[in-house]
DNA sequence: GGCATGGTCTGCAACGATGTATGCCAGGAA
DNA sequence: TTCCTGGCATACATCGTTGCAGACCATGCC
């Protein structure tokens, strides 16, 4: 079938160990004889079997992504960054969508696709540290987002309650008053949802504003619950003249659904969201929103995880890393 | 390490192959032994190295895809439904971006990524029908979209000339006559964006409305060109009642620049798209659009792909799959 | 001349699975 | 009894690569 190392040995006469010696960059190898190597490379059209070098070397050069769902805007440009950061460095990034349910989580540390992999991009939703470290081998694992704060993992994350604060600020420096909140889960106090909210209500507080529950409106991140969300919310009667989504597909889906009942945006409500998405530059109006350096994040995950995969250090305290943000101020909430 | 075969078969007190034979569900094997087999599998809690297992067997039971870029909202859509259909099936989806450059795709056919997979599903954007059936292996290749329509491959597409001729149809038939068409490539026929335009002519023709070359934008298919291309049809002063973007989210952006210029969407000017990404429902206004059976597309590219590959035929005429499609009637262009 | 040294190359044994060929045993036919 | 067949299990070679240990040769030093 295919051209093998025996093949370039005996082509190049020399022993198949050397051929592996060129192709691995041996030090000590005679200039002529790397010469002749390399021309039958060339002349047979020789690829070494990824195959065979995994299995000897125990490398795979991939990276595992695991995320809910790829066709979130926010996790398809997530990926498409990772994926290119990865390539500059040799890797491949293989991705699984776990849907949120914590089977596929679960798997994704310990089953077939950790070994597919030489070390784990992890977005955890439904599972908990104690469960991860659990099954956690040996490979390298990276936490991104920020459901999971824990001092045994490497985290690299965004500035969720400081951006969320920054954001809820300027509404209130435009006057905001009753600052609606979709997207939250008030069960939770860490993960982004629970982040978000808590820099939401520390800007209150400082401006003191009081926090008034009946405004927070708690759902799955996707655009039709943002405006379900709203709906809710107006057919509720429940007086506001903000909506902060959590992520920018809430805010979306809450802009669309005030503007189809005839709520003026931004006059009557203003509207902000989250993520800074390609999308939210182009809506009608233009999102405000916070860009969380979403390209920082890619560079500095692959990085970090890279750096552990090939140094030495295995262990020891989890290395946090935060990104910086901007918030963006366009026309629904200026 | 981690447990190998041999370790299970020395629990058992059997031999490696009849661990392996439980394993392949090899069908005279006693069902005391079976059972014992099992029992030390799950004692052991033994996993088989699927590295091994595809240096052994030559198959990886991964699947390539070939895009150009993940972030854009359709790809990103088709990736997710893509891998859950051939998870379904037991396969994984390794994604390659192209970037639609010419070097990548090519390599995309024949380098290590061909290597690591057992078929592919390739969106080829700017090498032709003959590069490809240069360097193509032996290993099943299923083309997406429409850029190359040659009976040598099997091809899943959708039903271009004829949606964009629907749309268009619905165009006209709500009155308007000069219809500007964003994103072409005048010196294309074959791609997506060539039989867009042409179901478009037709339903001009069909419709006795003349051709005018001035209506036609082309450009990159991103939404900042949809903006643009509009803009540079106001700045000329070229006269249009309604925009056609060749996929959605340059119909998006263009609707954004026509809002931003203060022109009324519908009124003076209706806007549509192609492919009905998430996003166009909740547009504001909503996005008239046609939907591609995404979901079809998805299910039928793996069903063919797999079927190539766990098939015995190997050649003959490539296959053609036409999705059917949906005219989703919104807001932008009642 | 003997011996350590260092550069250059080679052979062998793995990595962990599967395919092929074959052995062995019991039971039925001759 | 002998032969054959079918059910069940095994041994061995093999996929294509890399790690380890060592062979060989020339050089330089005592």
């Amino acid at each position: 079938m295919a051209v093998t190392m025996n093949d370039v040995a005996r082509a190049a006469g020399v022993s198949l160990k050397t051929v592996s010696n060129v192709l691995n960059d041996y030090e000590f190898i005679r200039p002529a004889t790397k010469q002749r190597v390399q021309d039958a490379i060339v002349e047979l059209g020789y690829e070494a079997n990824l195959t065979a070098r995994s299995l000897r070397s125990g490398k795979t050069r991939m990276l595992g992504l695991v995320l809910s769902d790829l066709s979130a805007p926010y996790y398809a440009e997530l990926a498409s960054r990772l994926m290119k950061a990865a390539s500059l460095r040799g890797y491949r990034v293989l991705v699984e969508q776990s849907d949120a349910v914590a089977e596929v989580e679960l798997n994704a540390l310990q089953g077939p696709f950790r070994q597919l992999t030489d070390g784990l991009l992890f977005t955890p939703l439904v599972i908990d540290a104690d469960a991860i470290a659990a099954r956690l081998g040996k490979k390298p694992l990276v936490m991104l987002g920020e459901h999971i704060l824990d001092p045994r993992f490497d985290l690299v994350t965004m500035k969720n309650e400081e951006a969320a604060a920054a954001l809820t600020a300027h509404l209130l420096a435009a006057g905001r008053r009753r600052i609606a909140v979709v997207g939250a889960r008030p069960e939770e106090s860490t993960g982004s949802p629970g982040l978000r909210l808590n820099g939401y209500r520390k800007a209150l507080e400082q401006a003191g504003v009081p926090f008034d529950p009946a405004l927070i409106a708690p759902c799955e991140w996707r655009r039709d619950n943002g405006a379900a969300a709203v709906a809710g919310l107006l057919d509720k009667g429940v007086a506001f003249d903000a909506v902060f989504g959590l992520n920018d597909v809430l805010a979306l889906g809450a802009l669309h659904e005030l503007l189809i009942r005839g709520v003026r945006v931004p006059d009557e409500v203003a509207v902000a969201g989250f993520d800074d998405i390609d999308e939210a530059r182009f809506a009608s109006p233009s999102l405000t929103t916070v860009s969380p350096g979403m390209e920082e994040i890619a560079q500095r995950s692959i990085a970090l995880l890279l750096d552990r995969i090939e140094g030495q250090e295995t262990a020891g305290q989890g290395v946090h890393v935060e990104a910086g943000f901007q918030l963006k101020v366009r026309e629904s909430a200026p």
